[in-house]
DNA sequence: ATAATAAAGGAAAACGTTTACAGAAAGAGA
DNA sequence: TCTCTTTCTGTAAACGTTTTCCTTTATTAT
């Protein structure tokens, strides 16, 4: 039933070695013979095994990416810059998203991971570098000769966010924050409370937040049952800051009017909603060609590198001066 | 370096063949013999290669879905409806989207495919299927042996939306097409079709769209500069209501007032606009799970079934009486 | 004509498992 | 004591490739 290139071997009248090296492209086979046996292999509907080729070459040309949250509005982006510069080099890029999946690296079922999925131990990297499989890492730091990483510049943007609130007269400033596992969300916020320091007569307050739209709504609701006078809001993400435009819709007070707001990551509904979102965007595509290329040269033997993606920050009608 | 049974096996002073049987628990070893290689193996750091196992198995445990727009904003809960369905069955997800992606199913790297990708042929899943790999297919109609369908009820759903926007008193309806390669959008098409012909008061005409929000914008654009009085339009999707919305806010007319918009797909964000989006919806997390099970049946020998999700409508603030 | 070289292809080992089958040891029944 | 089970463990083949090292044949140089 199933056709492997012993019987491709016994069509064709040569040895499975003849074949091997005729299917790969190998220059040790006459041209004609080569056709030949392509013919053939096409004929019987031929189809290498994975498994096999894998077993014996030791490597899978499949990378994988490690996500958690795949309901993230970025993730399109993102993969779209891994899959263009990985397949640029030959290789595949797969999601790996199930608690099992961890064991794909281990077992070699991929050739090296990207992650982006802060449940996934850090120990547990470690041990697989350890064991000499490469990674790269954007959701942490971490610095070993088979990791990479590529990291958003968290403190510029979050600085930016703060700067633009006070130099629009803001002297109150919520911040609403991320989940404590978030290393983005964790920098974002070491950076706001350096920020908010330079401006002492700006009046500071944390909210929580998990970055996603029910907490940006609860945030919101505490932020009304408080309301004096026009307020800044750095939502340390954007989805939270559509639920907060939610909660607020539903009461007396206006975005862009009473309550200040700016987001983080520039999602794309960000620019659509009304009043836009002022936020801080990034480039997602370059964030995941970029984490792809360390990859392939970590693979490739090469040493281990520290990169930043730069952010910026958008203008939107949702931060007016005060 | 790489630790593989043999070690285990030469370690424990015993033969491969036992530590195999130890390692997967069969009761043809004694307890102390087994416990004592798992001692051993966990002592080496020993992890089994997938590509030895799967290619002795002939079977991987991993599923592949295919998808080609990640950005899609419903792929998490659909997605977490798998994950969740298959692990309960021993097998992982993956995502693949990659253009080369389509070899996996092929050659042998995954144990059956899903597919809702409008770009995969049919043509190439039937030669899938007819090699005895098991599929189901969530984007198209497709009847063999090894392939089974759940499809959304499209057609009830259109249907749901035009009823409601001629209940509400509309004698103008737009609807903003989908791109014609997307079986969904072709059936939701169909079905408004046929249902404005049961009201002969009203004036029915199409616009384009592909799925995307700038494509909502454009046909926002249309609608105003033909307004003459309120509107009904049913946007195929949810995602071109949302550039609807923005479009329209940068004129005179008002979502709700003058222009009273459905969607379909119910993402996440549309209750969170505002005013809040009528439109369809089904439960996604259901449809993957669903989608899943019946992989996994036809996978262990059952025979290929139809299913459908069923959708329902969800009011909002931007359809009102005329 | 002979030896040296090149060209084309084949034999076999290896990758790391699983598993059918065989074998050995030990206990039980006669 | 002998045979028959039962219980454990070992041998070896198989999965489908790739790749190293040979062998054969043809070509060229001497």
């Amino acid at each position: 039933m199933l056709v492997s290139i012993k019987d491709i071997a016994k069509k064709a009248g040569v040895s499975i070695s003849t074949v091997s090296y005729a299917l790969n492209g190998s220059p040790k086979v006459t041209k004609e013979t080569s056709e030949r046996i392509q013919a053939i292999a096409k004929e019987l509907n031929y189809i290498p095994s994975a498994a096999a080729r894998s077993l014996k070459k030791r490597e899978t040309k499949i990378i994988g990416i490690y996500l958690t949250n795949y309901s993230g509005a970025f993730y399109g982006q993102l993969l779209q810059g891994m899959m263009e510069t990985l397949s640029e080099n030959g290789y595949e890029l797969i999601v790996c998203s199930g608690k099992e999946s961890h064991r794909f690296l281990p077992e070699r079922m991929i050739d090296g991971a990207i992650i982006l999925d802060a449940t996934y131990e850090t120990e547990e990297l470690l041990s697989h570098a350890e064991r000499g499989h490469k990674l790269v890492v954007m959701d942490r730091r971490m610095d070993h000769p088979n990791i990479s990483q590529v990291l958003l510049d968290n403190k510029a943007g979050a600085t930016l966010a703060i700067d633009h609130l006070a130099e629009k007269g803001h002297r109150k400033i919520y911040v609403v924050k991320g989940p404590e596992i978030s290393f983005d969300a964790r920098q974002r916020l070491a950076a706001v409370q350096k920020a908010v320091q330079r401006y002492s007569h700006i009046e500071y307050v944390e909210l929580e937040g998990d970055f996603n739209k029910p907490s940006g709504e609860i945030a919101a609701k505490k932020i009304h049952q408080d309301f004096k006078e026009p307020v800044g809001v750095f939502c340390l993400n954007d989805e939270m800051a559509i639920g907060m435009y939610n909660y607020l819709s539903r009461t007396n007070l206006r975005v862009g009017e009473d309550v200040h707001i700016i987001g983080f990551d520039n999602i794309e509904v960000s620019q659509y909603i009304q009043p836009r979102l002022a936020t801080i965007n990034y480039s997602k595509h370059k964030w995941g060609a970029l984490a792809s290329e360390l990859l392939l040269n970590l693979i490739k033997k090469k040493k281990p590198e520290h990169e930043r993606i730069n952010v910026s920050f958008v203008e939107g009608d949702s931060v007016k001066n005060r």
